[in-house]
DNA sequence: AACGCTCTTGAATCACGTA
DNA sequence: TTACGTGATTCAAGAGCGT
């Protein structure tokens, strides 16, 4: 039960306390409805998306696609998902601070009713951010286009709130160019999905870290709180706990509960506040340096040093890098340690790999491997 | 025999006429519900976008929507606008041909209102596809994500309907690979912007043509009608034309109608089948196994096997084939032999010649070639 | 170690015509 | 309206395995 408190006296940082770093078990609505009001900084929510599928869809070769079919994303009809997504949103909104955001993600099957719901609740839209996959799921029968994107809304309380937007945060993640609405991520799989003990995957949706990992950085500081009403497996629990920022996450399941806790147990807290606070080839694919650490092709702290060793930087979650008097993206600072005009950072760094070093150019050429010509 | 015909010459509707290739001035929803029913085969919309600056919204009754700035009015807002919103997509929905399809464009300030008025009126969607700028504006005030897409979406007029998607017309246009549902086009610039006689542009939303190029090859096929309830400059209606297909465009401005019939005027229509057409397989004449025995491609008693030579088969005079323990269409005894559901008995049959493992698919596709062009 | 090959998998509202 | 037979339909990655 909250304090008994006056009116106004809802602080903009948080006179309140609120538990922090914990997973709670049970349902979001009535868990948000005993949190202290205005006490998180940013909602992330990956809510049902209401799927309404029939019968088994197989592939071309027979085999049969394991579907979301969960019991958790049935709903009656649009107007019971409506009723419970306002329910949700509306709890989400007392909680967040007045100067948070909130980002919800869904595809078509849900993601308009979010919206519409968003608005009516007063809620401010600032962007609908697309989600492009790199590898999504095809379409087996050829009826459709290839569903190849999931969408993101990011709104702020209300139309006059004072939101956070680290953009040069994000510029900088961009290669000095400003971050768009649509970003190209790969989905979640390989080493990265869990798995339970039968080698089954542990959630059916699970996010990648990538997607989080430029949520978080976007739209919240070091030592915020962000809440995730519908924890799942805790990837957003488990990318701000590495970023140096605090998590809430609600859930229903005890066994989503148990692999989320596990995970983010595993996580390496960024505890030095230089790498994450945030002050910001032409005819192949660009690839940001940012997105090598997205990616987790470099960790956040790493040092990078110069062909002779003479130079040393550290590498911040932002895409920058740091020395001991300077910050800037890998190329202004290779140039200002120098004493150069310019310098190109992508062959001047390189990082110890199994004590050899390694240009940081090879790097970018395995993540364009992996990102293929969808980027263009 | 059966009579060899193209699949799918169903009649799509329309013992009803309507005036073609026309634009006609007034209210959409007016004019709409003079039309008869079920006549036109796609329906393109780029509604008002509803943007909360402009503060030029028309009720349906064309009085105009107040500046808003606070909760109530902002919500006077929204329900003035699902309202127009609802009445112009029942009104489109009543004209649409059973297997036809709609479009709408929107960005955030609307498409979340469109989408939910769809469902609710029993619109089954499709895709939502998001058309990427190449060139967006940028965001002057650093306070946002770079507002680099829009969204369309793609439904048919119920879920059952057997609407037009001319899979393979796309998969060409995107290298043989799916096409996914985002694109990226340019946005209208250059010699294809209209400008008026004082060099402003003629209209503040001119979509680009490749746009809708992308969008009428992808559901329509020649000699369709394509409405547009919000014609504008008339970029559906130009596209129309030069594809082969028709036009209605509906718009109350008289300003735009001058624009769109003069820049119509000027399309030259294709008129060489072979340049618009978009052969489908599932399209083609249907050739029965038993005509390739009949026409002496294959002789009764011809052996069989399937890709890897574990399984064979004899071919029957009356077009069934035979095992040890089995008999049936080439379909039934590949999917029995296999213990699969079902199988496309023309991809997984060979027949040995000189050696080497020739699909029957290749002697049916011979047969093809060889029957009269008339029954084609 | 480095390839190359096969097999598996991912938030999916995934046929159609004829009798 | 329902039942049934034909036959159309997949892309990017990762894991595993053999050379």
């Amino acid at each position: 039960m909250p304090a008994l408190r006056r009116r106004g006296a809802r602080s903009r940082g948080g006179t309140t306390s609120v538990q922090k770093d914990v997973v709670k078990q049970g349902d979001c609505i009535a868990l948000m409805e005993a949190m202290p009001e205005a006490s998180v900084d940013m909602v992330f929510a990956d809510p049902p998306y209401n799927l309404q599928l029939e019968g088994d869809l197989l592939r071309p070769n027979n085999s049969k696609v394991d579907a979301v079919d969960d019991a958790w994303d049935q709903f009656d009809s649009f107007a019971a998902y409506d009723d419970f997504t306002r329910r949700w949103l509306r709890a989400a909104r007392r909680v967040l601070k007045d100067n948070g955001s909130l980002w919800v993600i869904g595809s078509y099957h849900n993601i308009f009713r979010v919206g519409t719901a968003l608005q009516d609740l007063n809620y401010w839209i600032l962007n609908d951010v697309v989600w492009r996959k790199t590898n999504p799921m095809p379409n087996f029968r050829g009826r459709r286009f290839t569903n190849a994107h999931e969408t993101m809304i990011w709104a702020a309380k209300d139309k006059d709130a004072r939101y956070t937007f680290n953009y040069d945060a994000m510029k900088r993640l961009n290669d000095d160019l400003q971050m768009r609405s649509d970003w190209l991520i790969p989905i979640c799989s390989g080493g990265e999905r869990l798995k339970n003990d039968k080698g089954e995957k542990a959630h059916p949706t699970q996010k990648p870290e990538a997607l989080l990992h430029r949520v978080i950085m976007a739209a919240t500081k070091p030592g915020d709180i962000v809440l995730d009403p519908f924890f799942g497996s805790g990837t957003s629990g488990a990318v701000a706990r590495k970023l140096g920022r605090h998590y809430i996450g609600l859930e229903r399941d005890s066994d989503y509960i148990a692999v989320a806790k596990k995970r983010i147990s595993q996580v390496q807290p960024i505890t030095d506040m230089e790498m994450i606070d945030t002050p910001a080839k032409r005819q192949e694919a660009r690839i940001p340096f940012g997105w090598l650490i997205e990616h987790g092709l470099l960790e956040p702290g790493t040092v990078l040093h110069g062909p002779d060793k003479r130079w040393r930087a550290k590498v911040r979650a932002d895409g920058t890098l740091i020395t001991a008097d300077f910050k800037g993206s890998i190329h202004q600072v290779g140039a200002h340690l120098q004493g150069a005009p310019s310098c190109n950072g992508w062959s001047f760094w390189h990082v110890k790999a199994d004590g050899k070093p390694v240009s940081i150019d090879v790097l970018r050429q395995k993540l364009r491997a992996n990102l293929p010509k969808t980027l263009n």
